[in-house]
DNA sequence: TATTGTTATACTCTATAACTATA
DNA sequence: TATAGTTATAGAGTATAACAATA
């Protein structure tokens, strides 16, 4: 009745068709370590995506600073940034301060179960990096991170 | 999230707190590279994602293969991939056959349209991987691919 | 007038659960 | 019973446009 599991694997983008498939590498390397930061989180019973950390290292190494500069330093439009505040504000990381010189602004800071819960994260995202960096060598990260910013580099800023 | 900017007067994530950040370099170089892969294409006047020209070269190289199968093939699932092929069907890019063999499944394949644009779509894909890798020599992108795969490799498959 | 934060709205990508038709 | 495709639904990330408060 069920058929014969799918013994031929389907031929793939990475033979053929294109000459280096750069992009391609990048997006399933990027996949795969997006996936191991997430297992290593759950693993731990934290949640937390590589972009919630960025913000809350941005955030702590820069305390006070307004919604506005967070966006623009995140690369977000200022409206994106609202419901991920929002979320992190909910979980009792990140608080929303009237800022002193200006009516308009946040002045955002970590709460201090924040500052704990970071301090546990970057742990996290240690072993994470330690991991996904054991099949080389060190000179090996390290060319591997030159060459990923050479590659930025060329990419067209639009 | 979005990538962070060149220049940001924040104090930014890639000192002091952390070790080497392969990850975040991955997500900046892979945030850039998808921005000029975009700007490639809209400059050209078409529109199309790397996601879906990864999966127009699968269904050209694999034509008549099922949903369950294509999905299977991109990581995602199958009901995922449904809206996507409905969009790109509406295109007139790709169509869904009755299989001959199993009335349960679709057989894929690219409609003469898709395959004349598939082939303007490579020809901008490797403009874009031309430009993205124009920093390196060709021994540095076999290198850099060489290390992505790898630290895919270690990355944790959960 | 210009800027900041918010809301409303709209896409896309992603998933799970349940339905249907077929095997 | 199991599988393929679809639908309904939900959550996250992204954006633009408009609005209120403030500068």
């Amino acid at each position: 009745m069920g058929r014969p599991p799918d013994k031929s694997p389907l031929k793939a983008l990475d033979r053929g068709l294109l000459p280096s498939l750069m992009g391609y590498a990048l997006r399933r390397t990027q996949s795969a370590v997006f996936a191991d930061f997430a297992a290593t989180f759950a693993k731990a019973g934290e949640a937390l995506t590589p972009g919630e950390f960025g913000l809350l290292v941005l955030v702590d190494r820069n305390a006070g600073l307004s919604q506005m500069a967070l966006a623009r330093a995140l690369g977000i439009d200022r409206s994106t940034l609202v419901p991920i505040l929002d979320r992190l504000q909910a979980r009792g990381l990140v608080v929303r301060r009237p800022s002193p010189t200006d009516g308009r602004t946040h002045a955002l800071a970590l709460t201090a179960s924040g500052e704990k819960a970071l301090a546990r994260f970057a742990r996290l995202v240690r072993a994470h990096e330690k991991r996904i960096a054991s099949g080389l060598s060190a000179s090996e990260t390290r060319t591997l991170i030159d060459l990923l910013e050479k590659v930025r580099a060329s990419a067209r800023s639009l």
